[in-house]
DNA sequence: TCTGGGGTCCTAGGACCC
DNA sequence: TCTGGGGTCCTAGGACCC
């Protein structure tokens, strides 16, 4: 028998969610974002086909979207309807015989000894549609990252296999930009050396790379290119590296008196998750943007790491001491970082897959 | 087009130490 | 005077993903 590994993705999930409760939805433009009023501030979470084939995609400004399809459903986030399905979901992949990794809401890899791969990704189809009235696409590969590209080309509702055999033929003459991990910023500077598609880049020498990407991110590129992806599929529980709350004010904040006010509202919240999550925070990091949109953080260590909302609000304030200048305010920010795994002395960190 | 909120990991540069 | 060679830790920012 071989080991495979399977991407799970749900079919434009959240959308997917709201339809199922709402059938009279169903071959409808739907757009779900931000409070479900396009005037505001936001952004897509995600779109039906139907508002996609309008142009309306994850991440695009609401605005944008009802101008694009104004005759799409607008409709708020839901949170907790999402973690619900999406639990569901997740507790029926570990009732099969693999081992499986959450990678957020409407996605997991597994990991399985089998001989037919196939067979095991129609099974999982089936127990989703059964059980939770869901459609999602398998895509199976030889590592994580085969399977999570194939998932693309099986999409709607269907399944597909990358393997090293097969690899460049599919993906060979697309731009770098289509894989896991490169996005719009790295594909242009590949395009600047002269690098534009997948087999361009996996042809490339990974030390010629290190000067212009860094030594870690440098190979990584070219061994991504390859269809080479060394990180394992984990049952281990999430351990979150850290929590935090954002926001982004309907209007500008430029009296900075409210502005303290924010960020004391912020830090006990994190302080809340913080105290959920059991471990004690190391560090809090503050996050200010501007109303021009430029982005600073600044940070304060706990002198001894703690879980208290009072300990942590003033930490906040300290970072936020940090920021001079008091021009208008458009999203504010609060982290807590926890403590990280105790290294050994002169070991390095293991290297991750990104 | 006027750009959310939740995260992760990597890089570069400065401080500091031996 | 005009200047080593590591190594580690810390911070801010960048890129990416869901």
């Amino acid at each position: 028998v071989t080991r495979w590994v399977l991407h799970v993705d749900l079919d434009q999930f959240i959308a997917a969610v709201e339809v199922l409760r709402r059938p009279e939805l169903r071959g409808r433009p739907v757009v779900v974002g931000g409070d479900g009023d396009p005037a505001k501030r936001g952004v897509v979470a995600t779109a039906s086909y139907e508002a996609r084939a309008r142009g309306v995609h994850s991440g695009l400004p609401l605005r944008t979207a009802v101008r694009r399809c104004p005759d799409a459903v607008f409709l708020p986030v839901d949170r907790a309807a999402y973690e619900a399905a999406s639990a569901q979901v997740m507790s029926a992949l570990r009732r099969l015989d693999a081992v499986v990794e959450v990678m957020g809401w409407d996605e997991a890899f597994l990991a399985a000894e089998t001989d037919d791969p196939h067979a095991l990704a129609s099974l999982i189809q089936q127990r989703i549609k059964e059980e939770t009235r869901l459609d999602c696409s398998v895509g199976i590969g030889q590592n994580k990252l085969q399977a999570k590209l194939a998932t693309g080309y099986g999409k709607p509702a269907g399944v597909f296999q990358l393997t090293h055999q097969t690899w460049f033929e599919v993906l060979g003459d697309e731009p770098a930009q289509a894989l896991w991990g490169i996005g719009a910023k790295t594909a242009r500077r590949l395009a600047g050396l002269g690098i534009g598609t997948v087999a361009e880049l996996a042809r490339t020498d990974p030390a010629a790379l290190v000067p212009h990407f860094g030594p870690a991110i440098g190979p990584w590129l070219v061994q991504t290119a390859r269809g080479l992806s060394p990180s394992q599929v984990t049952d281990e529980p999430y351990q979150p590296r850290s929590v935090g709350k954002e926001i982004t004010f309907q209007q500008d904040i430029d009296d900075w008196e409210q502005v303290r006010a924010e960020i004391g509202r912020l830090a006990r919240l994190v302080a809340a998750d913080v105290v959920a999550e059991g471990r004690p925070a190391a560090r809090v990091v503050v996050k200010v943007r501007y109303a021009p949109f430029f982005t600073h953080t600044h940070r304060r260590p706990l002198a001894t790491p703690a879980s208290a909302a009072e300990e942590i609000e003033q930490a906040a304030f300290g970072a936020l001491d940090d920021f001079t200048s008091r021009r208008a305010v458009r999203l504010l920010g609060v982290r807590a970082e926890f403590a990280g795994p105790a290294r050994t002395r002169g070991e390095p960190p293991e290297a991750a897959g990104r």
